[in-house]
DNA sequence: GCCTCAATGACACCGGTTACCAGACGATAG
DNA sequence: CTATCGTCTGGTAACCGGTGTCATTGAGGC
């Protein structure tokens, strides 16, 4: 701390004979209070918007505010409410797209409102997970906590959150046991309109390379796919359900074995996109053509996804918006922001050049 | 604020009956100074490593302070401090993978440092841009900042950050005017690095797509990559170089003009790895092959570069390490922090199969 | 004239910090 | 051996910039 001041003290000294400290300084609570001729508790209820101020000392200590261009300060206040304005952003979403714009659709719903967004990765595995969690959480009094795939389908967070007395929302896959604070993305349907789409094109024989299934998210595409076939009368036949890893190469590896079989699927369903191109790579090896010999149906909406050749039809889930409604439940919970907003997200199809018509036999 | 406690005093009621207040309140300087029969005078001394306290007082406070897990509250010491412990990280790039790592490479940095990260990104031609970012060091009195391109290359906000006496760190591509809180990351190097490349494997008639110019990364590396090609004896035909704008279909644009042309250049080098994979949607829809008609390299290596085909061979910026180093450095600045550490980058050139020998004429 | 209620202010407090002072202690001088 | 002095330490009070609690004031209703 000696240190730091020295190097605080330097940087004053060099910037010296700028304006006078008094006049530099941010005006406080104090200042407005004399300026206004009331006292500080009455600028500290304009503040908080108590009801119990005459209408016109309001109006006289908010032009004095807006004039000063005073802002109260965060810490005093976080300090006296024994909580703080910051709000975590727990994530340990390995795809770095997932995790921009989850965070940048917090950020759009905490916009204005004062709150800022202390961002954490973590990892679940790790054994001091949840003492790391609970360091963080207490000792910034976090005003609340979001959690996002694959962290939200944490119990023993959740617990420990709430222990906590900590606020949170969780967006996953699935309802959880607190359904008051979830946000729920619906994979499962996004399952199943991959399955319609493919269905309506035709194809009987389908395969699915589906991720890890201890994840949430793997498991409720998965179940989707089955329903939306079995809509269409189309049993998803288990001999042609792969698990991977939701990485290129466990795609691929599982790309492989499908589409070596006899007789072949004629169209892939992949639990996310990344898979989706490993299944590309394989049908490549095999001399198949996409979507000619095989469709091919990712999941995400990936940026990559449009890139690739042909253009990958997959399916889309409004990771951002997620997050904004995800941040605005938090403060509605908590009683800032009143407006209504809907609590479910859906994914949606993004018809590309990856799927068409199954094949003659 | 009277809905936030109502919220609040709900969920206390909802849980009533847990441990007592006094024994789940979080332990106080005060609590630590009772029980170790000092004053919180001389427990503060040893949060903050004062040398004036007696080897046998320190280790029997600093005993019950790890007894109690006690952890000083960074509000309280924010506000005595006249400063937060919070350190903001403002940038604009529009790529997700960027972003997060260098968010994650700061967040390596601030590990265990008891600092936070609050993130914010902006926008520089927003008229409030400069106002946004006053109000946000200011409120917040943050511990420092660290920017990242292309904010850092913002002048205003520099001087801004200076006024308010907020310690900063820039993360750039050149050498900007205050040399102190820089960090270079040598785009130019990188530039260099594809053109002898390129140049080692034949190729004579090379394109390049830049970036827009006004971007100091996009300068830099045509810079660099014009400089390594004189060294090889190559001059880089300023009619060869067409600007587009980092993205895939500026990318695909300008790749297909160039690619029109007779004589035909044999190699292109992107100024990112989208606008590299216009440049192969280009070279396909001419009936091209990459490599064997026409190499092509890019910049960043995004996670796409490697998965598509052929694997994309680019300039590899260390971000994460970056992010890492401009964090170490704003501590070493702040005097927290004590160890030496190099402060410039270096880009290193992937080798993937998308440069090839250029072909016979 | 008393009671009620809306509006305001006085004061302590949140959990740390600094400024300043007092007491202990060892060394030194008379 | 005692008085005096300087050096360490630790205690006390004030402060950082807000908030909660409770008392006070004044106006209006009965």
């Amino acid at each position: 701390m000696n240190d730091r001041n020295q190097a605080r003290a330097r940087r004053d000294a060099s910037r010296a004979g700028a304006a006078s400290d008094e006049s530099r300084r941010r005006p406080t609570i104090n200042d407005i209070a004399r300026l206004a001729e009331v006292s500080k508790k009455t600028v500290s209820r304009v503040i908080n918007e108590s009801p119990f101020v005459k209408e016109d000392t309001r109006q006289k200590v908010s032009a004095i505010m807006r004039e000063l261009s005073y802002e109260p300060d965060p810490q005093a206040r976080g300090l006296a409410f024994r909580r703080s304005f910051l709000v975590g952003f727990i994530y340990n979403n390995p795809n770095p797209q997932y995790v921009v714009n989850a965070q940048q659709g917090i950020l759009d719903g905490l916009k204005g409102s004062g709150l800022e967004l202390a961002v954490r990765p973590c990892d679940r595995d790790s054994d001091t997970f949840l003492e790391e969690m609970r360091g963080f959480v207490q000792r910034q009094k976090l005003f609340g906590v979001i959690l996002f795939p694959s962290v939200s389908e944490d119990e023993r967070l959740a617990e420990l959150l709430q222990g906590l007395d900590c606020p949170y929302v969780r967006v996953a896959s699935v309802e959880l046991d607190d359904a008051e604070s979830m946000l729920v993305t619906n994979d499962a349907v996004g399952g199943s309109e991959a399955a319609r789409h493919l269905a309506d094109l035709g194809h009987r024989r389908v395969g699915h390379i589906t991720g890890p299934l201890t994840f949430r998210s793997a498991h409720e595409r998965r179940r989707g796919f089955a329903e939306g076939l079995a809509e269409r009368g189309i049993v998803l036949d288990e001999a042609w359900v792969k698990q991977a890893g939701y990485t290129f190469e466990s795609g691929l590896a599982a790309g492989r074995e499908l589409l070596a079989r006899t007789p072949r699927p004629t169209a892939i369903f992949a639990g996310n996109d990344e898979m989706a191109l490993g299944a590309y790579q394989a049908a490549r090896d095999l001399g198949l053509r996409v979507p000619d010999d095989v469709s091919i149906i990712g999941y995400d909406d990936a940026p990559i996804a449009a890139r690739v050749w042909p253009a990958l039809t997959t399916v889309r889930l409004p990771i951002r918006d997620m997050g904004r409604v995800a941040a605005r439940k938090l403060m509605r919970q908590e009683g800032v922001d009143h407006d209504e907003a809907d609590e479910t997200v859906r994914p949606t199809l993004v018809v590309r050049a990856s799927s068409g018509p199954a094949p003659a036999d």
